[in-house]
DNA sequence: ACTCACATGTAACGGGTTACATGATTGA
DNA sequence: TCAATCATGTAACCCGTTACATGTGAGT
């Protein structure tokens, strides 16, 4: 489990209400990690009465009140505690690679438009988080593999990264995987068009 | 939901008992849907009396006697259907990113070690792919992206891949895109140690 | 009047994980 | 005798999803 553990993040990167978080898990956090406000809400209590976050109420003019979380010693201990036990190495879960085995068991051409469909949703996920990157990293640039970030791409050689900087990096590198899984998953989906097209046009 | 549905494809590509169901959600099945004996025993007692399988006691010598299981007409229905209706293009969950952004509240050096373990499991996994494709699919070559499987590659222009190939090419393709999403995996968690032992060195 | 964004919840259901439980046969 | 493989389950618990429920204030 670790939607106590993401909250934690996120509200250490920022405090926040409930709602506020949710909006979160539909944007940043939300690229690697989903939650509806009904499941933050619940676990939101559960970490309040652990003593793990600290709430405050905050009257608001124009709108309706709201209760600020703030992540509290114990909250930082139970992360800290988490950060340095191991987790195993999540296991996939692919409904769309069940649908496709599956496909041999009826029309496999009658899938071509679902795969369609799905590549669309790829397409606009990288585009959102290209435009994301582009945003908040603008120093990056190379659309490719982003192998060869050689020194002279830095126009001032300021310090190094020092410690405030690190949640940027690593909030950069995070993104980047998502990129690079959506770049992955287009190249495949189009493998299995492909695929898909041949054993159609074969019958 | 699709374990039931992962379930009956496996039925369809060749019935068998739970214990039997177990042991290929470790395999080639688990790949892209991984499930428990608990959970399959439970799901199959259900989609029995539903009218999805049928049963058939199979006494054995040398071992307990195991029930084996067969899709039903019902149940054949039952994948048609689910085939057929569109599914939503599944959200990440990844645990190791909500660590990774968490790590800038605690020392990300201390990360290393964790990324990599997980890098060790996925080439692993990656090797244990490249070997099941080297054994089935013999006729795939170039270690490559895959995408110029030109004319000539085939020694003997043999029929189009008809419908019984078909299983066997989608087999492939989903194959294919576990293999792709290990090295995608592998690349991208050597750019997340980089970035980690920059951030160590820098302070 | 209606809809949208803000804001917080409860309840029910089903899926997934973990722990526990049983029992046969084979081989070291 | 002990461990491993084959074989089938039950029970408890938590997580995630879906549906339902309530209320404010701003803008059209």
């Amino acid at each position: 489990m670790a939607l106590e553990h993401a909250i934690l993040v996120s509200l250490l990167e920022k405090p926040g209400s409930g709602y506020e978080l949710a909006r979160r898990f539909e944007r940043s956090i939300g690229y690697f990690w989903t939650a509806s406000h009904q499941q933050i809400y619940r676990v939101l209590k559960r970490m309040e009465s652990d003593g793990w976050v600290d709430v405050r109420d905050v009257p608001q003019q124009g709108r309706p009140d709201k209760k600020e979380y703030s992540v509290a010693a114990l909250g930082r201990d139970a992360l800290a505690g988490w950060l340095h036990e191991p987790i195993q190495p999540e296991s996939v879960r692919h409904d769309l690679a069940v649908k496709i085995r599956g496909a041999a068991f009826d029309d496999p051409a009658a899938l071509i438009r679902e795969v369609e469909r799905h590549r669309q949703a790829h397409t606009e996920r990288l585009a959102h988080y290209l435009a994301g990157q582009a945003r908040d990293f603008p120093e990056s640039r190379s659309p490719g593999t982003d192998a060869c970030t050689g020194p002279g791409s830095d126009p001032h050689p300021v310090a190094l990264p020092s410690p405030p900087d690190a949640g940027r990096e690593l909030q950069h590198v995070v993104l980047r995987g998502g990129i690079a899984y959506e770049r992955m998953m287009l190249d495949w989906l189009d493998d299995v068009l492909a695929t898909l097209r041949r054993l159609g046009s074969a019958r």
